[in-house]
DNA sequence: ATGGCAGAAGCATTCTGA
């Protein structure tokens, strides 16, 4: 099963690219971000075209969420108030669409687009932490049903500085303070595998480049895309790449897509044999 | 410190992104 990540800066804007990159992968799954419409305007038969079903979690102009699925997309669940219980921060957190979940093929996919946070301190960095503060309740209430899970998204942190093509120039800046790495490492630690660096353990590998100051054509990028396997699903990752080729298309994202590729046979569709050893990496 | 570039809204220019 090929699960893809794509941060498409409007897929409005994107779609004809979209559609191609589609037909060239046969991905099975792709979660959008930053899709930036409103349901009703989402163009559903672009996919439906292709055999794909279409869940979405959008607004006009900003953010926006979507899972694309050539198999059953069973269990959806949109924000955070479909996973925890509401309060006052939820509410304000809840005015931006950023997260939607389903479950595809027996595997828990949550695919999120994290705010960026502007700059350091600010209000949006401020609602940045809270995001991800709730983001946090909102994995350990989803844990406790057990269920495989694959967390795609913009994540908007570079998880070290190897991730990050100057480093030094944004050490404790927007995407690359402590408090970001501290507050991602916190959720995934013990439970998610970056599936990037099962494969990948060398810098020099981004998922987004900044549209301004060629900084594609000098290749000064970060890698801020991502998708975590829970452990139980690391036996059947074969592969995780980031498609560089789609960010010198003509009129690109400023982010590639990012994909992996899970081996599920139909016998290891059931994986309740594999419960000893969810917790153990 | 600011701008560079791109998209949406909407028709000039502002807001936002990362």
């Amino acid at each position: 099963m090929l699960i893809a990540s794509w941060n498409v800066n409007s897929i409005r804007s994107r779609l004809e690219q979209v559609i191609n990159w589609l037909i060239a992968t046969n991905a099975d799954v792709l979660c959008l971000q930053e899709t930036k419409v409103i349901d009703k305007e989402f163009p559903f038969e672009s996919f439906e075209r292709l055999g794909y079903q279409v869940k979405v979690y959008g607004q006009k102009s900003y953010n926006g969420v979507a899972i694309i699925s050539k198999s059953d997309i069973e269990n959806v669940k949109f924000g955070f108030l479909d996973e925890i219980e509401g309060d006052e921060t939820i509410d304000y957190l809840e005015t931006q669409k950023r997260i939607i979940s389903a479950i595809v093929n027996g595997v828990r996919i949550i695919n999120i687009y994290v705010p960026n946070g502007s700059s350091i301190p600010s209000d949006k960095f401020d609602f940045k932490i809270d995001w991800l503060k709730n983001f946090k309740k909102y994995i350990s209430a989803q844990q406790q049903r057990n269920e495989l899970t694959c967390i795609t998204g913009d994540f908007n942190i570079a998880p070290t500085d190897q991730d990050i093509h100057a480093p030094e120039s944004y050490r404790n800046k927007i995407m690359a303070s402590e408090l970001e790495r501290k507050m991602l490492e916190d959720i995934v630690k013990g439970r998610f595998i970056d599936s990037f660096r099962v494969f990948e353990k060398n810098s020099g590998f981004w998922s987004w480049w900044d549209y301004r100051n060629r900084a594609f054509d000098l290749n000064k990028g970060w890698r801020i895309d991502h998708i975590y396997i829970c452990n139980g699903l690391l036996p059947k990752l074969k592969s995780a790449v980031i498609q560089r080729s789609e960010r010198g298309n003509t009129k690109p994202s400023d982010h590639a897509p990012v994909i992996i590729n899970l081996d599920l046979d139909k016998n290891d569709q059931n994986f309740e044999d594999e419960d000893d050893d969810f917790f153990l990496l």
